[in-house]
DNA sequence: CCTATATGGGAGTACATACACTGATGTCAA
DNA sequence: TTGACATCAGTGTATGTACTCCCATATAGG
């Protein structure tokens, strides 16, 4: 058998993931562009549409993405007055995320683009390749890869 | 048939690989962060040192990565001496990129952290999904998803 | 030779990402 | 009650990411 006796960095499954995070980013970033989102910002919307209002580190769990990362992201779509901050009901140091009716607005905007993106996606690299491929992908996501124990 | 009729952003093969770049570049990171390399840097460091020396365009291509992206990611590895910055021979304007002698020392110390990620990422995930996983996402990388048509 | 165009790379801007540290509040037990 | 500990979120710092605009240089046509 010409089994590889070692695996070297060219092997590294964090390169393969952030390449293809790049190139995925670029495609979708374009098709939302004329909507004003980012690729990021369109999934916090529709993340915290779909899920209703919760907070802060609750909705960095979801997304899979620091608190602090989250923190920073939701303030330009604060600024531009398509998600409201309010105070928490039962904890005060909590903020409660909810999408306000711009952000409404500018999300069904830009799932047109969205829709375009996933559809050109699934045709150029076939649909049972990116239904397998998300499959994985929201596989490795939720595994628990254990101690670092360095 | 049970068949979806429609599929919404919670599809979204964008989130999905960018969840999981997130996922994976944390869990990396701790093992890398002793050698005090972050994953991209590692990367780049391990490409230049396969390759050889190259231009910035070039390197950026390899990444998968823009090319103004590239040339931020570098200074922190000039100013730490790990990679040279010289002047392209033939063409005046290009930069070559060359691995130092300091650079291979930490590229080396590095890859006990990046083995031990590597190995107990497989370990978690499984051998075989990570595998498959690896591949889809190179090949979701190298290719080209098509026109904007916006 | 000289100009039009292409290409290599930098600067400015804006957002994305996460760690360490900090402050504010909540909770529970002595 | 009150003090120890846990939890929610902000700030400082550093890096990662890419677009637009810009300049320097190269290359091809005339």
């Amino acid at each position: 058998m010409a089994r590889r006796a070692h695996s070297g960095p060219e092997d590294c499954n964090c390169l393969a993931v952030r390449q293809a995070a790049r190139h995925v980013t670029q495609f979708y970033d374009q098709f939302l562009a004329p909507s004003g989102l980012r690729t990021t910002q369109f999934s916090i919307l529709a993340k915290l549409r779909r899920l209703g209002p919760m907070t802060i580190n609750a909705l960095a769990a979801e997304m899979v993405m620091d608190r602090t990362t989250l923190g920073r992201n939701i303030l330009p779509l604060e600024r531009d007055g398509l998600i409201a901050v309010g105070q928490g009901s039962r904890d005060r140091r909590s903020k409660e995320l909810q999408v306000t009716e711009a952000g409404e607005a500018r999300f069904r905007a830009a799932t047109k683009g969205w829709v375009q993106a996933q559809q050109q996606f699934e045709k150029a690299f076939g649909a049972k390749r990116t239904t397998d491929m998300r499959a994985l992908l929201h596989a490795v996501a939720a595994t628990d890869l254990g101690p670092t124990a360095v």
